[in-house]
DNA sequence: GGGATATAAAATATCGATTTTTTATTGACT
DNA sequence: AGTCAATAAAAAATCGATATTTTATATCCC
């Protein structure tokens, strides 16, 4: 039986594991982890949970106390904006380099990420628009996967890092918000369009517009049943 | 006896230590992390050695491969430019910010920060400009409180977290060049002169011009010695 | 009754030993 | 000689038990 990375140690798997509750908000913000529970729950004892706590303690989706333990960073209005107005700067930084440097390959994932984007959302529209936890984690996976080809051709691995790690704190955000606005899905097409016709000032504003109106729609549609701080 | 936040659990111990020894690079980029070693080196035990350097791995200054092993980050032009970039953007945003907000007591801060900077930097000219250990140590420390100072009136705890970790990792490029030179104090006076004036514009464009200036005074005095991927 | 103090319970932090995996070494075979 | 396989050594990963610290509870005194 093979193993890929994902499952080698337990560490990594009680870290991909616990990343994920977090994101998806299973685990729900501010909510104190209690060692003995999370061991139980994921089938792994101490050493390597502990070793994955402390590792998100590092990308900011944990906090821990010495001797007090650990808990779930909470969510804030502060940290909605400020991770989405850096998560513009990167890509818009990457994104004129991935235009520029960009070669036929790249231009094909683009594309490939884009059709299967697509199609979900046409989906997503059709059944009206509210996004239950599998449609959110297919999407999710889809729109992941096409705003990290647009930028995958800039040739650097720094930007990329940092990139995926405010993607997924502001993944957190969206998951407050199930509503699936007609809005995400043209903006979308206009970014690709003008991404393969190598317009890159273009692609640029509306990578900052796209932004910039999903946070407003999470405002919108989530902004008053939170207790963000 | 008290113990500072710093020093209640041993794995902070060990993670302060680790930072420390591999962002001044007494453990060398690429350099392998063996645990048994380690253990000894710093008097921990192997649970809060791992958890520190799982923590440091989401901090992007250890990597690992499951099964294999710890190793310091490697350097490379790639991150050096990258790093230096988002930091740029990342500063510029929040000092706008802090000028806007800042307070008198944010202003105190800084002019303190500012003196004491200032004095060590006059002393460091005084004797010749070579920076041996003690005296980068205190300058970077001073260094960092300033930059730092500067920025704290942000208002986003996000942005103060990011800038910390992005000034950590390109303090190990920072540290490989060892001569100091008269132009970043000249910078750091007129930076501090432009904030106190609450002349946003220009503290902006001075941050961008300082950031760039280190990374070219970087690449001048170390980068035909290193071995930089 | 209220507040400080001692005690008990819970949870975290740590260690030392064991298991598993990787890496290095040796020796056989073509 | 060079490749492959088997074996030995080294290192990482994990577990289970213990020590330490914090938090909750109950008790006593004013």
């Amino acid at each position: 039986m093979e193993h890929d990375q994902s499952s080698r140690t337990l560490t990594e798997k009680a870290y991909r594991a616990l990343r994920h509750d977090i994101v998806i908000g299973a685990l729900q913000p501010r909510a104190k982890l209690k060692l003995d529970e999370l061991c139980s729950r994921y089938e792994v004892g101490h050493a390597p949970l502990r070793e994955a706590l402390a590792r998100l303690v590092g990308e900011f989706l944990v906090v821990s106390e010495g001797q007090r333990g650990f808990w779930v960073a909470p969510l804030s209005l502060e940290e909605l904006h400020s991770v989405n107005r850096l998560r513009t700067l990167v890509e818009v930084e990457a994104l004129q380099d991935s235009i520029r440097l960009g070669d036929e390959a790249w231009e094909r994932d683009v594309r490939d990420a884009f059709t299967a984007l697509a199609s979900i959302e046409q989906d997503i529209l059709h059944r009206g628009a509210i996004m239950d936890s599998p449609h959110a984690d297919e999407w999710e996976a889809c729109n992941e996967r096409f705003h990290s080809a647009l930028i995958a051709a800039c040739g650097s691995p720094t930007y990329l890092n940092i990139r995926a790690t405010l993607y997924r704190r502001a993944e957190r955000y969206r998951r407050v918000a199930r509503k699936f606005e007609r809005d995400v899905h043209e903006e979308h097409v206009s970014l690709f369009e003008a991404t393969i016709d190598r317009n890159a000032l273009r692609a640029c504003r509306l990578t900052e517009h796209h932004i910039a109106r999903r946070v407003d729609g999470i405002l919108r549609h989530a902004g008053e049943h939170t207790d963000w701080r």
